[in-house]
DNA sequence: TTAAGTGCAAATTATTTGCAGTAAG
DNA sequence: CTTACTGCAAATAATTTGCACTTAA
């Protein structure tokens, strides 16, 4: 157990928040594996209930605003009605289900913008999000 | 005055919509000088309100959701709190302003996607959003 | 005349916040 | 100790909806 809350302590240490219970809880969920992941506060709500920790539902929401103010985590903006978070912090676009509203990583190897517009005077482009709307085939 | 009013219960007609009082209002605002827009709910009522119409917010909801559902409107997700509405309807990029949180077209044959992922399995692709966040440089 | 559209107020949904209690350094 | 974190319940904000009333066709 404790290599894989230290692999989560490190992440949290590393963007200098303090490892309570329920961050670790929830990193743990996040990035125990290894893996990238996207969710919504709800879905982690859930995922984190599942492993038999008790999150609230209040500082879930608080903790995904804390981890993407420090870099650990992304905002995706793909639905108007929820917000997602993206474990993987790189600007790399999205593949997004429009039946399951779920959102996966689009292989960024495969996308390659050859002219960006130029930003307007006086302005920077902080970041460039492509999501990619997938309608689910008959077959 | 019929000059313009034909012009905007054209679009209206064109999509097979009756053009009531408050859509002719709503719709001149929106595509009455001939430029594209970009609108929220609350922006577009208060645009409406400006010119005298009375038109209810719900009515405006109600309409810019009827106007994207005959294709007339594009929906644009930039930001989780509010929807925005596009008047040019073509797959094409756009500015986001973070700190207005004001939306515009960026141009679109600046903007060259040489190699796209492909869709997965069983998907197929609907469209391609770009979003080029914008933060405003201190000079 | 009649189905569709409108306005109001109430309902919903996702999210944030105030504050009293708890825990980490 | 003492400052940040947590949980609850209440507050917000954007949007939707139920329903009685109007209006376009």
């Amino acid at each position: 157990m404790s290599g894989i809350e230290t692999r989560v302590d490190k992440w949290l240490a590393s963007a200098g928040l303090r490892p309570t219970k329920q961050r670790t809880a929830l990193a743990q969920v996040l990035i125990g594996d290894g893996n990238h992941r996207h969710v919504t506060a709800e879905s982690l709500f859930e995922r984190v209930g599942a492993t038999g920790e008790r999150v609230s539902l209040a500082t879930v929401y608080n903790t995904l605003r804390a981890f993407c103010r420090v870099g650990l985590l992304q905002e995706v903006t793909v639905d108007g009605t929820k917000s997602y978070f993206d474990t993987n912090t790189h600007d790399h676009p999205h593949f997004y289900w429009e039946d399951t509203q779920e959102l996966t990583d689009a292989p960024a190897d495969q996308l390659k913008i050859v002219r960006l517009p130029e930003a307007p005077e006086g302005a920077e482009i902080g970041s460039v999000d492509v999501v990619i709307r997938l309608r689910r085939k008959f077959t």
